[in-house]
DNA sequence: GACTAACGTTAGTGAAACTAACGACGTCGG
DNA sequence: CCGACGTCGTTAGTTTCACTAACGTTAGTC
């Protein structure tokens, strides 16, 4: 009430006071956006018979090492109970080992294996371009900038989960 | 570019030698950011009965005046079948009116109501408190910068799909 | 007056993110 | 040693989202 009605709009004074919300808000530019990253890359993937999980696990496997599909869960963010399917699909094609941990009999170790480095190489590639295909509007500079940003606010709200 | 092979990383060490490409890649930051800013958006929503396309249509009607479903459609993103469903949503809590445009008997003109604004108002409160808490980590100008490119690379695919 | 296109609507698809429950196995406290 | 409890892989199912297909109806166009 202290406020005044904004109204509909006819041009009164205060143009950018107001301006289309909608387009200002991060939530909403950020669904948007990710649709349409994720529609190109898996586009771009399934061109070469892969998923971006593929490539998630491929990825962690190479960087962090084998693991449990439970440790791959938790790195890859990708839930256990989806990890199976995934797991099987990258052992058909054999991309992964998946053997019982002599240790712990609960646990299946996954491994990588050299047709899933070389899969991976060509994933990587392939996701490079796609990328930048992504970030095109932007400078290098600010593509960096882009990925710094996105990158603390992930930390920011996945400690705070 | 140095090229080197990360190899598998025998030892349980885990060292920074190869910075994880997953946390480097964009596509995958944005969705998985994408993911935890809409639980918190729905969240906070759900809590005042309404959801994201609640708020979407509201801001559409408010900023760019009424309009027919279809046009609606192409100004908030929501797919035409799905806006049915949101406009009867709205209609059940009157917070916008559906009538039938009597130049073009295909359409409904849709308006907001008096109660739709004062939603709406509520609504974007709501809102600028969650997306505090999603911003949190940046800076006032961070956060510019942030939406400022998200806008960029919208627009960018936006036009050129 | 026939064609084409746009409208609102209904139904249904496919993928993603998540929950629930299971039996099998490990670990820890008493 | 034993029971309580947590973890592991797995199966099944839910919900939501973006999207497609088809429909009858109505408008504009030739």
């Amino acid at each position: 009430m202290t406020r005044a009605e904004p109204a509909d709009v006819p041009g009164d004074g205060a143009p950018k006071t107001t301006p289309d919300r909608l387009r200002r808000r991060a939530s909403r530019l950020l669904s948007q956006l990710s649709t349409r990253s994720d529609r190109l890359i898996n586009e771009g993937l399934a061109q070469a018979d892969a998923r971006k999980w593929h490539y998630a696990v491929l990825a962690s496997l190479q960087d962090h090492g084998p693991g449990s599909q439970a440790t791959l869960s938790r790195r890859t963010g990708i839930y256990r109970s989806d990890m199976v399917g995934v797991l099987n699909e990258l052992a058909e094609r054999h991309l992964v080992e998946r053997a019982p941990d002599p240790d712990d009999q609960r646990r299946n170790i996954i491994t990588i294996s050299p047709q899933g480095r070389r899969r991976l190489r060509r994933l990587d590639k392939i996701l490079d371009d796609l990328h930048d295909e992504l970030l095109a509007p932007l400078s290098p500079a600010e593509r960096d900038q882009f990925v710094q940003l996105l990158t603390r606010l992930l930390d920011y709200h996945t400690r705070t989960s």
